[in-house]
DNA sequence: TGGGAGTGCTTTTTT
DNA sequence: AGCACTCCCA
């Protein structure tokens, strides 16, 4: 058959499988999206099932269009009536079309982080709870937290006060939600997965249609994510599920990459395919991956191999600073581009994105043009949040979130003592914020009737077409005019704009399929905005324009995963850096650490630099920083150092870099020698308390100089030079 | 109401 | 260092 064609035995044997669960393990670069839709592809060629039966998950709307786009090139099929989408979109779809059964209003609207944080903010307030002893964000970590292992505040275990307390404010802020109609991203997943667990005739439904549940990236899902799936797939539905453990790099979020192991277990798995055999990058670079990984302990175990050939050297580069780092790294780019390499087959990866401004500054300096993954998304900027939350209103005035959030903005006299005495008329009458304007009076009363007033005009606007709507919205909020007149408002005013833009592709290419209107309360409103609002919260945009330009991508080790270049810069390889010293002090820490860096090294095609400074500037501070551990994981033979390399004496972590010490160190013009006591770093010294340690880390000077010293079983200290004795030990 | 000064924090992030 | 956030004053 046509579709099974250039598929390794593995990968074919992965495709044709049985009707039974089965785990993929798929290493990177194995070709597992293509064992992925060319699965499904066959499914549905050889009858075993319709495109209606296939429920397939990925974690990415991006690997969910990738996965769309793949099999519409396989199959002379209409892919849009198939399930294939994130676990929260098609929670999304799932709770719209049963929104009853789950005890939501139709219109909910969905939170995205930055909404909840600011719900959260809000509650705190209204029950005068000191946010320094409950910090939002901490709170909201607690919450997302819960929800993610399946735990209503009723199940959540709380044997300290302080817990107790905590778990009080996730109920009172579940209260909140369901008064106000919103759901926060976790919710989605959670009121999900309770509503099939309650209602077992809507679960037999979802069970019996979905015959094969594919699931993309498995080792990233959380607790609740693998409990939803075990729900669905029921007694007779089959998972297929694929993921390697060696790549996840997500468990400080919630991921559980136990749930591989579980998986086998719990389902017998009768199958486990490896997929090892790499069509990206050269042996070399996979036999680094291969050899850093393997220091890692309870893997399931997978040796990347390939036919492509050793390739180059990985070439490691030793700065004195992390200028040095950036101007080696741009001249080095430069020699490359007038070798004919495309600007944006090269990456920078870095563990930090603080780190990304030296690399910027030089790039800029140096006429490189680059581009910047990460930081502020399309519906996260405040001109379309701003936007959005009048269309929010719109569908539903009791999102306090959004009320409040445009209630003065543009200004109209709304100032912040009328939006207190608001809170206190719909806290006493129990009601949302917009619901309690008729019960004021006064000045403040007639500036909210106002308010009140526009939103209503808004609404006589629904049944317009979707982009129509958003422009008179835009016009009619006066934001449009609030922009015009601020002198940076430019931008914003352009971003507005591709809302509308935004507003009218979204209805050409996902616009809702013959639902008809929605009826809300007072008038009839377009199911395309409801799927619009949805769509915007669940879906940031791209993180950036620019994206046709011959460019550089500068991105963090994380956001790297699941892409491929011809050349990457993996820079900043420092302890402390990376891996971060939060982590190096458990286990788990580190080893996440590490397949981070096998995540980063086999992002590679042909060539893999690595690189690493002496000196570093972090938060305002000088950081003498030795090589990262995973420099020296590598085996010598495919290294090429760039830089001198004199023999390490100490063994891993208690070597001197060999090219600068700190006595004849042109660059660091504040030696950190302590009131002349030359410490270094990598010295051994010994505390009468903490008995021997070696020096990792010195700063300051003089009177102020300090030392990081790892006492091994005695931890790891800061300790001021002038103040601790420490003697030099040998 | 808006801006300027002072304060505190700082790993990684998708939905 | 750089940024977000708060507070206070004109």
């Amino acid at each position: 058959m046509n579709l099974l064609n250039g598929l390794n035995p593995e990968q074919l044997a992965a495709v044709t499988l049985p009707r039974q669960h089965a785990l993929i393990l798929a290493g990177a670069g194995s070709g597992k999206t293509r064992v992925l839709t060319t699965r499904i592809a066959w499914l549905i060629a050889t009858n075993q099932m319709t495109p209606q039966q296939v429920l397939a998950v990925t974690f990415t709307n991006k690997a969910a269009k990738e996965m769309l786009a793949r099999l519409t090139a396989m199959l002379p099929i209409n892919v849009r009536g198939m399930w294939i989408g994130t676990f929260h979109g098609l929670c999304n779809r799932l709770l719209r079309a049963h929104y009853r059964d789950a005890g939501l209003p139709q219109l909910f609207q969905i939170l995205d982080s930055s909404d909840q944080l600011s719900a959260i903010k809000r509650l705190l307030k209204s029950l005068n709870v000191d946010d320094e002893k409950y910090p939002p964000r901490e709170l909201q970590h607690f919450i997302n937290g819960q929800k993610e292992q399946g735990l209503r505040p009723s199940a959540v275990e709380a044997w300290d006060g302080y817990t107790q307390k905590r778990v009080q404010l996730y109920e009172a802020y579940e209260a909140q939600c369901n008064k106000e109609g919103v759901v926060d991203f976790a919710e989605l997943l959670l009121r999900c997965y309770e509503l099939l667990s309650r209602n077992e005739a809507l679960r037999r439904h979802y069970q019996e249609r979905f015959r094969h549940i594919l699931v993309d990236e498995f080792q990233d899902t959380n607790i609740l994510q693998y409990k939803w799936l075990k729900l669905l797939a029921g007694a007779e539905g089959c998972l297929f599920c694929v993921g390697d453990d060696d790549q996840s790099i997500y468990a400080f979020r919630g991921a559980e990459v136990g749930n591989m192991r579980d998986f086998e277990r719990e389902f017998r798995v009768p199958n486990v395919i490896r997929l090892e055999q790499n069509y990206r990058s050269h042996g070399n670079i996979l036999d680094a991956a291969n050899a850093i990984i393997k220091n890692n302990d309870n893997r399931l175990g997978k040796n990347l191999w390939t036919d492509a050939g050793a390739g180059e050297p990985i070439r490691v580069f030793e700065a004195y600073s992390d200028l040095d780092e950036a101007r080696w790294i741009v001249e080095e780019i430069q020699a490359l581009a007038r070798d004919g390499h495309a600007r944006s087959e090269i990456a920078l990866l870095y563990r930090s994105n603080a780190q990304s401004r030296v690399l910027e500054h030089a790039l800029f300096s140096a006429g490189l043009p680059y581009r910047v993954y990460g930081g502020l998304r399309f519906f996260e900027r405040q001109e379309i949040k701003h936007a959005l939350a009048y269309l929010r209103l719109i569908a539903n005035p009791d999102d306090d979130t959004s009320f409040s959030r445009v209630v003065n903005f543009p200004t109209r006299g709304i100032g912040a003592r009328s939006v207190e005495a608001l809170q206190d008329a719909a806290k006493a009458a129990g009601s949302s914020l917009f619901a309690a304007i008729p019960a004021m009076s006064g000045k403040a009363g007639t500036s909210l009737a106002n308010f009140a007033a526009l939103i209503g005009r808004m609404k006589e606007m629904a049944h317009l077409p979707l982009p129509e709507l958003v422009d008179h919205i835009v016009e009619l909020s006066g934001l449009r005019e609030h922009y015009k007149n601020d002198k940076e408002g430019q931008d914003r005013l352009a971003n507005l704009d591709e809302l509308i833009n935004a507003a009218t592709s979204f209805i050409a290419e996902e616009g809702v399929i013959g639902e008809g209107g929605v009826i809300g309360e007072g008038g009839e409103l377009s199911a395309d905005l409801i799927a619009f609002l949805a769509h915007a919260a669940l879906e940031a945009g791209e993180h950036q324009a620019g994206e046709g330009d011959d460019a550089l991508q500068l991105m963090t080790m994380h956001s790297a995963k699941g892409l491929e270049f011809n050349i990457v810069f993996v820079t900043g390889l420092e302890e402390g850096l990376f891996p971060h010293e939060n982590s190096v002090m458990e286990l788990k820490g580190l080893e996440e650490e590490r397949r981070l860096m096998y995540v980063a090294v086999t992002r590679a095609r042909q060539r893999l630099y690595l690189s690493h400074a002496q000196t570093r500037m972090l938060h305002g501070q000088t950081r003498y920083n030795l090589p990262s551990r995973f420099i020296e994981e590598i085996p010598g033979g495919l290294v090429k150092w760039l830089t001198p390399r004199i023999a390490r004496h100490g063994g891993a972590h208690g070597g001197v870099s060999p090219r600068l010490t700190f006595a004849d160190a042109p660059r660091a013009a504040s030696s950190p020698r302590a009131g002349g006591a030359g410490y270094r770093i990598g010295q051994t010294v010994r505390h009468a308390k903490f008995g021997e340690g070696i020096i990792i880390n010195l700063e300051g000077g003089g009177e102020d100089a300090r030392a990081q010293i790892n006492f091994g079983s005695a931890g790891m200290k800061w300790l001021a030079l002038s103040v601790a004795k420490l003697e030099a030990a040998t």
